[in-house]
DNA sequence: AAAAAAATCAACCGCCATTCA
DNA sequence: CTGAATGGCGGTTGATTTTTT
């Protein structure tokens, strides 16, 4: 992949990196650092322009960098950080060893940011049906740690909106204001933090086609609450549901 | 098997903040 | 204080690969 290599009409090169100017870039770096990027090209003999170095040696040469996919714990590290500090890719990036800002940020548009728009939108449409009747949802009934850990979510689902029932009381005078973003963040790290007792979470197999239908109460009054949200969805990446 | 569509991801662009003379 | 230089960031593009029709 990449973009066919050529001149400007300044006589820089762009496009595509060649191996022989990853070595000259990687050679220089390596020895005398990078203390201007508009000077170095110049020095280590390239014809680029120094963004371009900088940008070539932070997304693809950076030693420790790594190649490949993405975990199903750094895809969950990602969605909770873009939860919790939106679009601020750089920052979200430096919560993952190894991972450029750009490589985050192409992971997100290309993979995650989907799975969250279609939980919203079951979400939503969940909310649609709350109060008229119970809502349903479909659970693996062959797996036991998704059982598990589906009981385990329902349980803190319940707990989260008791607590967070309490805390809206307390901070919104006006009742369609909502909840300060620093208790939610708070109170999800805490679910975070219960849910590591079940580390099987993380290598969950797709959802087996055969399921049975389960069911909760909704809560009426938050159905419009951030943490209104079902995560036993029977999709592959169910696992992420607990922070949107 | 071929064409079309979708996905991937490296690289570029333009803007903004900071630094420095 | 001002303006140029620089670094850094998020948005976007486009060539290539993979998947679907």
């Amino acid at each position: 992949m990449g973009r066919t290599p050529f001149i400007d009409k300044n006589g820089i090169k762009r496009g595509a990196w060649s191996e022989d100017e990853d070595n000259k870039l990687r050679a220089y770096v390596e020895r005398f650092g990078h203390p201007n990027w508009r000077q170095l090209p110049k020095y280590a003999g390239l014809m680029r322009c120094g963004k371009s170095c900088r940008l070539r040696w932070l997304n693809y040469l950076r030693p420790g960098l790594k190649k490949g996919n993405y975990s199903h714990e750094e895809e969950r590290l990602i969605i909770k950080l873009h939860n919790e500090l939106g679009i601020r890719w750089s920052a979200i990036a430096t919560k993952l060893p190894g991972r450029s800002d750009n490589d985050v940020k192409n992971h997100w548009h290309a993979h995650l940011k989907k799975r969250v728009t279609m939980d919203q939108q079951l979400t939503d449409q969940s909310s649609e049906s709350i109060g008229q009747s119970q809502t349903s949802y479909k659970v693996s009934e062959q797996d036991p740690v998704i059982r598990e850990v589906s009981d385990h979510h329902a349980h803190e689902t319940s707990r989260h909106l008791e607590v967070s029932s309490r805390d809206h009381d307390d901070l919104c005078s006006d009742s369609s204001s909502q909840l300060n973003g620093l208790d939610w963040i708070e109170e999800d790290n805490n679910y975070m933090r219960s849910m590591e007792q079940f580390p099987s979470i993380n290598s969950l197999e797709p959802l087996p086609d055969s399921s049975f239908t389960w069911t909760i109460n909704p809560i009426d009054t938050f159905q419009n609450e951030p943490f209104d949200h079902i995560w036993t969805q029977p999709f592959d990446n169910f696992w992420t549901q607990p922070f949107f």
